[in-house]
DNA sequence: TGTACATCAGTGAACGCGCGTTCACTGATGTAC
DNA sequence: TGTACATCAGTGAACGCGCGTTCACTGATGTAC
């Protein structure tokens, strides 16, 4: 049965080997993921192996140690957040701009509170002792990359009104600029300094949200005021129009 | 000479005990603070009480348990924060709304900056494990009254312009309605769902830049970009004029 | 002012756990001829 | 197709640590008379 098994498994994996290794590779980031809500950030492989029936030592054949996994842990979920976000704006017709600007906002909040602690693992505070290596920086952008696309377009369609630049202090003009150039360059900073405001909204609501800040107070209509300070901002931005 | 200082002593502290008490109470605290920095929320007892040449169950004479601890550092973080930030928002004329305002974010950004582990720990991710007893509420909300207080003076002194109320959903009017009846009840849901809006801004901001969300991109001019934010959001919700 | 008793801070040992990581090893799977 | 050798997943023991909390105790400080 098990040889059986091995031709199936050889169409996807080349091996048997390297198709159980990827799988158990999965698994062992599926318990951690478990684990973060329980436990938080500080993983444990013993209990990690625990759980798989495994001895601790075992785990090193996957991860060489545990901020290794932790690493991976927090580049699926950059990729996830960022999947599940550019795919609800993918659904949207390009030209709607406010469109864009919800499914955004939305797809991101949508994802939090599906996954609560896998957003406290990304968006939360930084884990002590941990430093986040290189391979996370692409990732972690997917998200922003598609709000400047949005802006980006909006400029190409002439969304935006005019407005005096120089009103913008000098020093806030180069951050703005840095930015700005990240995305061809085309947004001017007036536009990108409100993106980044209306950024910004979209990630405090939701960690105030998840993070219970509105806890006892502003947490029976959640979905509806999350709508409505999006809508005030893509207002803010010139997106709504 | 013990016996000299404790009679110094005795005109602040009833006793020579009450007031090594509070001493080694507050070093405790200052010791776990630290602590902060370097492991986050994971308090180790052992780990004080190796600091201060003691045993570690002399700790417990102190703080029934490490929940306690952790509870008594929240207060004082929250009532520190407050008390900073009503000192700032203090030295401005009141009638000067966009000052008080402007007062207020530097107030809190300025803790943040000054305590970011603090900072995490009361407004990053909520420690797994741990709820916060009902003690927290009080000082948690100081620097909420702060901004609550500025609308309503604001609207006393009739600050803002009519707006249609009526655009903004029901659901949302409801929450601000919870909200505005915690400050007097004078304060419209228009001006309440921006109040909101700023709020969430003034603390995302903080949280991004501290939580490294910034990183490589927009930390070269944070003060400024902080403050334009600011500004802008004084706009946004009616403050600036 | 002096003595008797009560309070309570700090000790030290113990309970019953936990952890990450290394290393020599067995035995199954995979590869090359 | 069959055999020889290489790869590598998982074992089990060990190293050297860590932790919160309880409890009976000593001895100094505080209080009441």
């Amino acid at each position: 049965m098990l040889t059986k098994r091995c031709y199936a498994l050889q169409m996807t994996a080349r091996t048997l080997r390297a198709r159980v290794r990827k799988e158990l590779t999965s698994e062992i980031k599926a318990i951690a993921r478990r684990q973060l809500a329980a436990e938080g950030a500080n993983l444990s492989l013993r209990a990690i192996a625990r759980e798989l029936g495994m001895v601790s030592s075992a785990v090193y054949r996957y991860f060489p140690s545990r901020d290794d996994l932790l690493t991976a842990l927090i580049i699926d979920c950059y990729n996830e957040l960022g999947e599940a976000t550019e795919h609800a704006v993918g659904t949207v017709d390009p030209a709607d701009f406010l469109g864009r600007w919800l499914a955004f906002g939305h797809g991101i909040r949508d994802w939090a509170l599906t996954h609560p602690s896998e957003y406290a693992l990304i968006y939360g505070s930084p884990v002590p002792g941990y430093q986040a290596p290189q391979d996370t920086i692409g990732p972690a952008s997917r998200t922003t990359t598609l709000i400047l696309d949005l802006l980006s377009d909006g400029v190409a369609a002439g969304l935006f009104t005019e407005e005096e630049q120089n009103q913008i202090p000098e020093a806030v003009r180069v951050e703005m600029a840095r930015v700005t150039s990240l995305a061809g360059g085309t947004i001017p900073e007036s536009v990108m300094v409100r993106g980044v405001t209306a950024w910004v909204q979209v990630f405090g609501m939701i960690t105030f949200e998840l993070f219970g800040r509105f806890a006892n107070v502003l947490d029976e209509h959640s979905d509806e005021l999350f709508d409505y300070q999006l809508r005030m901002m893509a207002e803010h931005v010139g997106l709504a129009r």
